[in-house]
DNA sequence: GTCTATAGTCTGATAGAC
DNA sequence: GTCTATCAGACTATAGAC
């Protein structure tokens, strides 16, 4: 008996939650949190509303479990860069570290890089979408505050998330994606690139 | 007696409905367009739900009313861009002229760049936001398709996009966002930048 | 664990008075 | 040109049977 993701005793259920929370996020992705409704989840899960209620109390509470993984991945991430000594490091490990949650979450980050609807429905449980966009420019930015740093991280930041969700890239395999943002992100933050 | 915009014989008239799209494009830009819904455009309007009926058939009437002017700008640039001989001269002023919209309209370029909801509603009216994204493309990126090129095109549009959008550049003047967001396109599409 | 049935609210939209 | 009043339908969410 080989132990399972947190090792449930009956079998089906965390596969339920998760085919639900795979499909929910496809659906967000497709048409907004708010454009997707319940309905449409359970629809296309072949269950039917009551049914998705069973596992989550609210509709909030989907979108939490959704973004939860890709944000827990991304503050570890930039407390990690901020234990860091050396700036160039600092930018260093957050531009690797944010471009890989990117690529292996694909569609997750570029949803809650741009969708109001999650930060209103996550706005107390977590700390809020602001709050790692406000951790993460600090970083990339540096402390002198200047506007052109600032503007070419917040374009490093999105365009990166962006791109990586987006359909017409899907294609592409992890490598190949994650070395093409990487140097998005290099050129826009200024830092050393590899031969291309 | 001077000629307002497309000089209406009734006074008054036009103003509404100008101050609705600009309430409209506000509230889209904070809910998303599916979490806007009639009743909070007519509240902060300070008019019924009706009042807003009267001016416009439609939801879809109103979302596609609030974009047309950038989407109109938008298309002419691109058009005139592709009559252009010379690559360089295309991708210039294709950049140029996508970087004035976005920073003339702020938060209206960035809306439809990620809304689903302005999609949805314009796919018949407009030959939809997908067309002018594959337009785009094909200038920065080139006949070539190279991969990287593509990512770094498709940064660029999305990193200016919702950059020049974001609310904490709000008060930058208009000179010093275009000069910033200029910049953004010119490292990421590799173009000869002016001194910083 | 999944269902039916339904409560209660809000939606987009219409008709018609003023 | 803006209002009141109202519509049918969709929404989130709950209660309780199986």
């Amino acid at each position: 008996m080989t132990a399972g993701p947190a090792a449930v005793s009956a079998s089906g259920q965390e596969d339920t939650r998760t085919r639900l929370l795979a499909t929910a996020l496809r659906l967000f992705t497709e048409h907004g949190v708010e454009g997707t409704s319940l309905q449409m989840i359970a629809d296309a899960l072949g269950v039917t509303k009551a049914a998705v209620y069973y596992h989550f109390k609210t509709k909030d509470e989907i979108t939490g479990a959704v973004a939860e993984p890709g944000l827990r991945e991304l503050d570890l991430v930039v407390a990690e860069a901020s234990r860091l000594r050396r700036r160039g490091a600092q930018v260093d490990h957050l531009l690797t570290g944010f471009v890989d949650i990117v690529v292996r979450h694909r569609t997750l980050v570029a949803l809650f890089s741009r969708d109001p609807g999650v930060t209103r429905a996550l706005t107390d449980s977590w700390a809020t979408r602001e709050n790692f966009s406000v951790r993460m420019m600090e970083i990339f930015t540096g402390p002198e505050g200047d506007t052109n740093r600032a503007i070419a991280a917040h374009a490093a930041i999105t365009g990166i998330a962006l791109t990586g969700g987006a359909p017409q890239f899907a294609d592409l395999d992890d490598d190949t994606l994650r070395a093409h943002l990487l140097d998005v992100g290099r050129r826009l933050l200024g830092r050393p690139r590899r031969v291309s």
